[in-house]
DNA sequence: CGTAAAATTGATATTTCTCAATGAGAGTGG
DNA sequence: CCACTCTCATTGAGAAATATCAATTTTACG
């Protein structure tokens, strides 16, 4: 089977190709089971006791996107918060003039929606297929107020995320060119792992552009830059992902 | 008066002489008021009220650091909260071999101290004389268990500085020289006009490698950009700080 | 097979960094 | 009060990293 697609990561086309085609967003009749979701000791679930899970099951509803497709835009009311259920999504922010910052890529298990002005502060687009559990805000709202282990477990989310930015800050700011391509490979690996299992071949599910988005750098820089680290040995470039052929030599690239 | 020591953040020497040449880092004798407390209606402490004020009041206690000193690092276990009372702090981390990236000046009213795992993720020192709010874990997650609401006012405070970093990714990752130091000065008149009121002069309690290691430049950069701001007329440097001669062309080289 | 999008590669330009020297204030001690 | 010294900031010249522009190759998909 290809490497990526048996991730569940392939771009551009769906492994669940029966949505697209009848329709780029689909809402799932009701009827999900918290029980069975994939995500169900990742996200902010987690905190959640049984009897609460078969409530809280009620509040949100599954909605998938096909690729390349919004889920939501900077400039948008919040109207909901989502909970990634499966597939990628690349959040990123635009300048006026088109200069794009991906601040980073949501896997399954990550929150999203949480703002204090009313309006989410970043833009979300799938890449590749993606499915959202999505709550609207009254009624999370609602169940949250007497529920504090659901607040912590959201502020924790936060609290992580805050500390992966402030890493990135560091990247963007203090990092070659070399160090931001092979730090991003280790982390994307790292968080790859986490979620599926250790795997000797990593899915980029994500273009070079994305990449280079993520990284502050122009996309010919990142492909010099694979190219490079190829030449090096240290990967293996493969169609839709990378091979860490010298895990060992991208770390001391990384620097730590 | 001087236009820096006015607003209190003068650098290098503390209005507040006192304590300095006495020690370093000096506790306040308990009873402190949290009724006179500057940042009584900015902090988390702004969610409680007057009966649960009076009980917070015994958790914590004061703390000052003259300028300098470190007031947690990126490695130590974190035994406590900061609310930062008085002055300015840097945060920042470093890479093994020693480039440091800022990632953010924190002002009176900022919380510190959460973080996921047990240890901080960046290290702060204090930029001139500094007061601070100390509070023990054990004591202070006691007082939060039957208190959602102060929960949920630091998780809003949480929120918010993870918009604020985001922000921060795209001016270090997409942002010419000129842009990120225009967008700095912005950023910090709007935060200090926020706190102390709107002033012709700002302050720059900072000093120019600080500013380089937030804006992932180089302090040579630094000054180039700012004598070139002032040779546009944009700008006029005070010893200490600014002044915004020119306000809507800052704006215009910030780009948004 | 043909076309379009994405990725790679090369040549050159630009920005920012590096290295080096100079200048300006603040604190010190005579 | 005045040299002296220290740190911090500024300025200049040249170097290096990365961006830009342009062409080519590869891959995807009809």
């Amino acid at each position: 089977m290809h490497p990526v697609g048996a991730l569940g990561l392939m771009r551009g086309r769906s492994a669940l190709g029966r949505w697209i085609g009848a329709s780029v967003v689909t809402i799932e009749p009701n009827g999900h089971l918290c029980n069975d979701c994939a995500v169900r000791d990742l996200a902010v679930c987690s905190s959640l006791d049984p009897a609460e899970l078969r409530e809280f099951e009620h509040l949100g509803r599954r909605v998938h996107f096909a690729a390349g497709k919004t889920v939501f835009s900077e400039e948008d009311m919040t109207t909901s918060f989502y909970n990634l259920v499966d597939g990628v999504l690349r959040l990123y922010k635009l300048l006026p003039d088109g200069r794009r910052q991906i601040v980073g890529f949501a896997l399954p298990g990550d929150f999203l929606g949480m703002n204090t002005s009313r309006r989410h502060n970043f833009s979300a687009d799938a890449i590749g297929a993606v499915t959202v559990c999505q709550f609207a805000h009254a009624p999370f709202d609602r169940f949250i107020e007497d529920r504090p282990h659901l607040l912590r477990r959201i502020n924790e989310l936060a609290v992580r995320e805050l500390s992966q930015a402030r890493d990135h800050m560091v990247l963007l700011g203090r990092r070659s060119a070399d160090e931001k391509v092979a730090t991003f490979l280790l982390g994307w690996c790292r968080r790859l792992s986490a979620l599926k299992g250790p795997s000797g071949t990593v899915p980029l599910p994500m273009g070079r552009q994305d990449i280079a988005d993520y990284l502050g750098l122009t996309i010919e820089t990142v492909s010099r830059t694979f190219t490079k680290l190829e030449r090096q040995g240290a990967i293996e470039i493969i169609h839709g992902g990378i091979s860490l052929r010298d895990p060992a030599r991208v770390e001391a690239l990384a620097a730590a």
